[in-house]
DNA sequence: GTGCAATTTTGCACACCGTGCAGGGTTTCG
DNA sequence: CGAAACCCTGCACGGTGTGCAAAATTGCAC
């Protein structure tokens, strides 16, 4: 099992004693879960999204299959819970006045002054690199954004605690949907050449697309057509 | 993805158009399909939803294991079914001219002029009976909402083929969590004395919160308090 | 250092899921 | 009637998710 490094008591140097250190412990959890999400990652770049069993993704790892579980309850689990980790620092930025008076304007000026992260694109790109088996990976993201839509809406009931719950229920889906509406037509447009690495121009036009999508809810429902 | 009975379509192998004759096979089709759904039903009713299996339905529906899988790809697919069943009575009551001006509002009458089916209330009562497994049963209706979320788009874009694709997507969502949220409401004053017959005032009350729910939507995205 | 307690990892077992396949029974129609 | 089309069924197989107990690792005090 790869046992290397033999570590001593390190205490290097005379530095400050770290009273909140980690702690090996904590530092090997750590490590064994970002491994896991590596080992997804370049599985999903390799084989369709939906084909990746639990077992490539633990050996990859290097952990055995009974760790992942006890890490993620499924493999959409982890895509749900790396999708949550970039929205939860989106969010931590937002004002809550702001928020509390136009939450849509608000959540739209979010992805305008701060983007998204890039590596959340990348993940969209190998997600649905290969599309031949199109029927499942749908259904796998799916549930990953109806996971990320249950999430937001517990952040906005944190945020909001005066919002009401049905308000609170519709804008998480609906601005959750938005993501999902600007992903499928962001990746459409990517199509024709899918670079290996996503220009400058890719990430522009995603916000694009999200802008313009976020626009339509905050701009109401009465127009429909383009 | 609602894949219905892929046990293959007639195609008679004769040559007459042989219109409205059922034959025999296809009652029985129609016959186990509704055994099954029927089962599922009952099942429902006695333990929580989460720990119904494909072994229990099938066989208090008199057909194999493997029979159930020919006709439902999942226990959520058959909710997804039944659902899809009720929506797609109301959707066909839709005026095309009146949901293209303004879908929300034109949803919202439909609630109001036709009501919701009693049966689909009574599976809503049913799949809560038994909240002691909250969490797996929660995730279950999740992804009978997401199904239906897909499957009203899809309508959508059937009844709006103009419509900007992000719109009808952003507001199938939208309607659907509405319902969702309605759904939870409405349970959980429900949960009190927990009938096990329905009265009018429950139903009254369903229609309530769902007609306050799509208002909501209708009234725009700026008045988060109630 | 050493030993013990707390915690994590791991292997194993078990019930369940979803699907391909082939045999057998039933319906349909010429 | 008889063949063809069709549906049900059992079987097998790989995969999932979880409980359990042994083994390995870490934290901590002596």
């Amino acid at each position: 099992m790869l046992k290397g490094v033999t570590v001593r008591s390190d205490s290097a140097g005379g530095r400050g004693p770290d009273p909140a250190a980690p702690g090996r412990r904590e530092l090997n959890k750590v490590r064994t879960r970002e491994a896991i999400v590596g080992a997804l990652r370049e599985l999903v770049a390799e084989v369709p999204a939906a084909d990746v069993t639990v077992d490539q993704v633990a050996e990859r790892a290097g952990v055995s299959r009974r760790t992942f579980f006890n890490y993620f309850g499924s493999i959409p689990a982890v895509l749900s819970a790396v999708f949550a980790d970039h929205a939860a620092a989106m969010i931590a930025r937002l004002d809550p006045e702001v928020i509390g008076d136009d939450p849509v304007t608000a959540l739209r000026g979010l992805t305008r002054t701060h983007g998204i992260p890039e590596d959340l694109l990348g993940w969209f790109v190998a997600l649905n690199r290969h599309a031949a088996d199109t029927d499942a990976t749908v259904l796998l993201e799916r549930t990953v954004w109806a996971d990320m839509a249950a999430w937001l809406r517990e952040r906005l009931h944190d945020t909001l605690p005066e919002a009401d719950p049905l308000f609170v229920a519709t804008l998480a889906s609906a601005v959750m949907s938005c993501f999902q509406a600007t992903e499928e037509a962001w990746l459409k447009d990517l199509d024709v050449d899918r670079p290996q690495q996503l220009s400058p121009a890719d990430v522009t036009r995603f916000h694009d697309h999200l802008d313009r999508a976020l626009g339509l809810l905050a701009d109401g429902w009465r127009s429909p057509s383009a």
